[in-house]
DNA sequence: ATACATTTGACAAATATTGACAAGTCAAAC
DNA sequence: GTTTGACTTGTCAATATTTGTCAAATGTAT
């Protein structure tokens, strides 16, 4: 399993030199959290990306949309022999 | 918002002449429970799926396949502008 | 070895989900 | 118009899951 938007937000996190203690300090959560989200140990709340992306001078669309590809994901990963099917299906609704 | 699921196993049910009551003793859970999986007001579990699926004479992997599209349906229904974008970053998981 | 950053596991608190129950609607008999 | 039976809905307690913190462990450079 991936993780897509903990990757990214260690790789801009890193890119800027600050340490997890700030980001963290950011969002008012411990840095614990802070080194989960960037592991994939916890899911971000949607709240928490959109602050990610202004405090890290990201994108926050694009942050979004990693945040909700890790969600989806993770609904599918215990199907992998249905999920494409499934998939299939759910995208019909976009389309619309 | 759609409930793929509960819709087949409505049509399933009825076609058959059986009543919700029916079903519900099968799966041991209470009639009002049934109908709510019929309708999408709660999602059956994948247990409940599977023995609809016998006691129905159903296509398991089919009615797994809907149950899973409609969890996907609900992980995507808040983010409408990115789903799209967050599928296909998903899709790329099952190509391998 | 010290200092500091990060990671991990365990835990309580907060939140969400589950299924049952009771009360409700509705239509078809009667 | 009231009874009956099928289904629906709101509410609730029980249960399960998720969340974030703390303390301890690990890593990393000086």
């Amino acid at each position: 399993m991936v993780n897509h938007l903990g990757q990214k937000i260690r790789e801009l996190r890193e890119s800027q030199n600050l340490l997890l203690r700030q980001v963290a300090a950011q969002l008012e959560v411990d840095t614990a959290l802070m080194s989960k989200i960037e592991r994939g140990g916890r899911n971000a709340s949607k709240q928490q990306v959109i602050e990610i992306a202004k405090f890290l001078k990201a994108n926050e669309e694009e942050l979004l949309t990693l945040w909700l590809a890790d969600k989806i994901e993770s609904t599918i990963v215990e199907e992998p022999t249905i999920a494409y099917q499934a998939m299939k299906i759910a995208n019909k609704k976009l389309k619309k």
